[in-house]
DNA sequence: TAAAAGTACTTTGTAATTCAAAGTTAATAT
DNA sequence: ATATTAACTTTGAATTACAAAGTACTTTTA
């Protein structure tokens, strides 16, 4: 391997993003709420975290209602799961050196 | 753990400079070229990835001549590596969610 | 001895990223 | 009618990352 650090993911640099993968590598679906709880931070910047996710194919969206009120959730894309996978391996690799 | 990510380590989100540590986890000194060669950044680059590490004292510079030429080598301090290897952890338990 | 090259920077300027805060939309609840 | 909730979008500021160019000092080469 070239270069150690060429297989690490962009998508995956930002903490906030690592936090939304790795919940959603073991969750089926979480709904934003629960997402933004569990990360601390704003709705704002938690959209727009998803969004970026989105516009790669790594999360799929689905929106519904339950009961009266809009929910909306998230869930990894087969895309997304490889991609985030990749990634790990990519930083254990470069952590251990083995390339 | 009231918050997945707020362990995981500011200095460390970049992929140079976890691409920086790694080496140094591994390598008891490298010097700059080396660095720069396994990177593949340019040496502006290089040298202010280095030179934020050593602000927060995570690597220590050595200079000397080898030869007639001029080599400046880094290290992970303790400090460093104790940063370094929470930073590894913090990582595994967001990835495994065990907390 | 003058010019070129090497090492390790520093400076400069631009582009990208991150984030909070405020604004928006559409629905429900009071 | 007003307020509230959910999930955004927009705005703007601050930070970060990066390449490219410039610098200092030395050695090598012509």
């Amino acid at each position: 391997m070239r270069n150690f650090i060429e297989n690490l993911n962009k998508a995956f640099e930002s903490r906030v993003r690592l936090g939304i993968m790795s919940i959603l590598m073991v969750n089926e679906t979480v709904d934003f709420g629960t997402l933004k709880e569990q990360l601390q931070i704003t709705d704002g910047n938690m959209a727009s975290h998803l969004s970026a996710l989105e516009k790669l194919k790594y999360i799929e969206i689905t929106k519904q209602f339950i009961g009266k009120k809009p929910n909306t959730s998230y869930a990894a894309s087969a895309l997304g799961k490889k991609a985030f996978s990749d990634h790990l391996d990519a930083l254990e690799r470069l952590i251990n050196k083995t390339n």
